[in-house]
DNA sequence: GTCACTATTTATAATAT
DNA sequence: TATATTATAAATAGTGA
């Protein structure tokens, strides 16, 4: 549509190309606007502009899980890990990378603290057994219950869930509003536009 | 466009508003394929159809950051993570939920050959240093002693928090993570330790 | 860089098959 | 229900202020 028909290559002027950019990534984001009305459904736009600016659209309001905080939670999960793999790695040295006694002392004491505290409970059960005299600290320990740091919810991509997932501390990850101003004003372009130019009322992009 | 000016509503007969989504779907993937196109840019789409099913576009080849990538890439990372905690478990046992004998010596089994191994390299090197003896058959055993119960399977989700059921794997024992006090205090104490003495580069912890 | 204009292309709503 | 057709609406390439 247009003058002519663009040939469906790169645009090689950048001006051109950036002015292309806009229109059409208005009219996309039109479109998906539209879409999600009309058939009632969930779409998500992400696009980066040739210079580089993110520009993401969600219909559903709340912003989609993008790439920023998707890469956020990985960047996480990924220390999460790393540590275990360190802690770990007290516990299972890989024999052939300790390099001095020194080193393997301090594995040593590591292990032997862990398995002080674990005679030291199966002492406390066999005392409870056999004399059963310290029973009421006992009663009180049954009780705590801590909260699963492994626990991540589930990934799998579903309409309901839309990235409301949260890490181990609870703390969700910057979920609030965050259009970003290019597509605001894009909207309010376009919401004049449509004023000026049709009868049906303008409230197609109000999510907010 | 069309023989008539579509009203910005839901479409409410279920049969129009389907084939309106599937026409338009395809408008816009191949709109947002042009875009990406004709002005080099990155973008990716997703969407819901009516009746809940999931379709995505990224412009980018390699769909790196493309959400399903990212939430699959999460998927593994997070089962990994759970794999380590669990074996972590066998090594730091929060002793309250210990509640029988049997159960403690069989962490204190997994300690005591974790120690055993320990005290084999370190052997291995005092042998190296000062007597020469004894050393070959230590090469390469380095870990694999706890079976991989690594057939969490995507959908699980810790539901199970209280103590000891019988998980025929022993995977599951669902203790808390525990990081208790004096095992970070070690741990601090050791990366000086560590830090002090050697010339290589400190092993864990704080890698960020 | 932005906006408006408009000739032209493109998308698609209704319809037919 | 899926696919093809076609009349019409909508998007937009080029242009100029």
């Amino acid at each position: 549509m247009g003058r002519k028909k663009l040939p469906m290559r790169r645009i090689e002027n950048p001006t051109s190309r950036q002015a292309t950019y806009a229109k059409r990534k208005d009219g996309i984001f039109k479109k998906a606007n539209e879409l999600s009305i009309l058939c009632d459904t969930d779409v998500a736009l992400i696009m980066f502009s040739p210079t580089g600016r993110l520009t993401s659209f969600s219909s559903t309001g709340r912003p989609i899980n993008n790439e920023e905080d998707l890469e956020d939670k990985l960047d996480k999960l990924n220390r999460k890990q790393r540590e275990s793999q360190d802690k770990l790695r007290y516990y299972e040295p890989n024999a052939d990378k300790i390099t001095s006694v020194l080193e393997s002392g301090v594995y040593q004491h590591f292990l032997t603290s862990a398995i002080q505290r674990i005679q030291l409970s199966k002492a406390k059960l066999l005392g409870n057994q056999l004399v059963p005299e310290t029973t009421e600290n006992v009663e009180g320990n049954t009780t705590v219950q801590m909260e699963d740091t492994t626990s991540v919810t589930d990934q799998s991509i579903d309409r309901n869930k839309n990235g409301m997932d949260e890490d181990e501390s609870g703390k969700s990850l910057s979920m609030g509003p965050h259009l970003s101003l290019s597509f605001i004003e894009a909207q309010r372009k376009l919401n004049n536009q449509l004023a000026a130019s049709s009868d049906h009322s303008t409230s197609s992009f109000n999510n907010y």
